[in-house]
RNA sequence: CGAGGUGUAGCGCAGUUUGGUAGCGCGUUUGGUUCGGGACCAAAAGGUCGCAGGUUCAAAUCCUGUCACCUCGACCA
């Protein structure tokens, strides 16, 4: 089908439309606008040039605020002794599905085989064990950039991958209070950046005992809603209260002389989130990147490049918006049309687009082109650097707006199995929960929908539980999900 | 790990049923003309047909094995 239309077309270029193949257009998104390619191992990624400028984009949003917060960054081993992962029982059990060991180094064959990290709870618990002695050592508030393996069934380029990039920050405090005082402030970073520099809105609540993190006394996750309708977990923050503590052996002394047992914490994002902006943003014509974080926000297309004047007006307009400091691109290519152009930085998700040929020369404007809602205007050029960062703030409202609406009109209050079904068919589905275990499981298994989390802000909808009929207790999100 | 699918030029594919000189489109290179929504003409380069066995005078094609990747499930950021 989708092949079809592409050979009808003929655009070598084409992208299959959303509503053909919601998957298809996701990888072709991804290949075309050369974020990504296939790596020549199995279930990796290698992310390219544009794709990691995103990467960077995200990294940098996120570390400024970690260290206003009072974060430094670190870095452990990727290597992990078998030993130190089998300490907290819990943990080991939710991870060792999937972890990749070494086993042999040289020609030796190892006296212990080594994990490759699938997250680091165990190797910073062992570090914070041998630091930690006094109350006044605490907290500690350490953040590590790094990769992660975990050796997953079927992967997909961002969503899921053997390896993948992230943040995981790990905390120790002397009380609960703190432990979870930072869980949530995290949480809310992880929102805020989300909304405010990804342009997508996000559910923030606690997880089910079902889905929380292996070995986490709580998990909170933000959960994004896909153009298909599918959730994305796009972040978690846990709080171990003392479980790792205990299995690692992190006491330190109290203001009273007494051993006492650390509270930590967890928190991470990782590359998934790119693959979150895609598919919140993207359309028919390719990537939408939300102005804050487009590696480039303004790209300058010079029409008829040869005609006297129009390249060097393009190189003054580039240096002008260069130096307001906007992330901005001259376009020179030499052998390729103006439309060729268009298209590309439309499919590549480049915010605005910037004209200028023979035509704008004479009559000192160019032209201004918005990808969110493909508007063109004439401005004067003169006016052009002081009206840009408005239009990209405006573009950067409107994809956030857009995205809400879409996800508003795809929530639905659910009070029967039939009805919750149907919405988490494309949507999510708000319902009464009992809490139970087996009212999860059978969700899953008639719906094939997992709950999301539990929102703070709990509203009761009704008061029995949508599936087992008896007295209801949360008020929980469920949805098909990544 | 279950079910399905695919491996042929850098990319996308045809050719496999019925064994007989390796094809097409795009891209690439060179020269020229173009340039306000995916330009055009001409010439050129580019492939041990995933890998290993086997059958045959002859294998991309038939047989056996094997590896990899993709999609959908189950599991997970």
């Amino acid at each position: 089908m989708a092949k079809e239309i592409e050979k009808k077309q003929g655009f070598v270029e084409h992208i299959t439309p959303r509503d053909v193949d919601f998957a298809q257009w996701y990888t072709d998104v991804i290949l075309k606008s050369e974020l990504v390619d296939y790596a020549p191992v199995r279930g990796c990624m290698v992310i390219r040039p544009y794709g990691y400028a995103i990467w960077e984009r995200i990294q940098h949003e996120l570390d400024t605020r970690f260290k206003a917060t009072g974060h430094e960054n670190v870095y452990m081993p990727m290597l992990i002794p078998e030993s130190l992962l089998l300490k907290e029982a819990e943990h080991v059990e939710g991870f060792a599905p999937e972890v990749a060991w070494v086993t042999q180094g040289g020609n030796e064959v190892l006296q212990e085989r080594l994990a490759i990290r699938p997250t680091s709870e165990t190797i910073f618990c062992a570090m914070y064990s041998k630091w930690v002695g006094s109350w006044r050592d605490l907290p500690m508030k350490y953040n590590q950039w790094c990769n992660v393996m975990r050796w997953e069934k079927s992967t997909r380029p961002f969503l899921r991958t053997s390896e993948f990039l992230w943040q995981e920050g790990h905390t120790i405090h002397a009380t609960q209070e703190e432990a979870q005082e930072e869980t949530m402030r995290m949480l809310d970073i992880y929102r805020e950046v989300a909304q405010t520099e990804l342009a997508m809105p996000v559910l923030v609540g606690r997880k089910s005992e079902k889905e929380k993190f292996a070995g986490a006394r709580a998990t909170y996750s933000m959960e994004a809603m896909m153009q298909d309708g599918k959730a994305l977990q796009a972040g978690t923050s846990h709080n171990f209260g003392t479980n790792f503590a205990e299995a690692y052996n992190i006491q330190y002394l109290n203001k009273e002389g007494k051993l006492t047992y650390v509270h930590e914490t967890s928190w991470g994002v990782s590359t998934r989130l790119i693959g979150a902006i895609i598919m919140t943003h993207g359309d028919e014509r390719g990537l939408k990147l939300p102005p804050h974080i487009a590696p480039i926000q303004a790209v300058i297309v010079p029409v008829a490049a040869h005609k006297a004047g129009v390249l060097e007006k393009c190189g003054e307009i580039f240096a002008e918006l260069a130096a307001a400091g906007l992330r901005v691109k001259l376009d020179d290519r030499d052998t390729l049309s103006p439309g060729f152009k268009f298209n590309d930085w439309e499919l590549k998700g480049v915010p605005v687009r910037i004209e200028i040929g023979p035509r704008d020369l004479e009559n000192g404007q160019c032209v201004v082109f918005r990808r969110d809602t493909y508007d063109k205007q004439s401005v004067a050029l003169q006016e052009l650097s002081a009206m840009l960062p408005q239009l990209l703030e405006d573009i950067q409202h409107n994809m956030y707006a857009l995205a809400d609406q879409f996800r508003k009109e795809r929530i639905t209050e659910v009070r029967t199995m039939e009805e919750l079904k149907k919405a988490v068919d494309g949507g999510f589905a708000k319902a009464m929960w009992c809490g139970e275990r087996a009212c999860e499981d059978k969700i899953k298994e008639e719906a094939g929908a997992s709950s999301r989390n539990m929102p703070f802000d709990q509203q009761p909808i009704g008061d029995t539980c949508v599936c087992c009929g008896k007295k209801a207790e949360k008020l929980i999100y469920f949805a098909k999900a990544y």
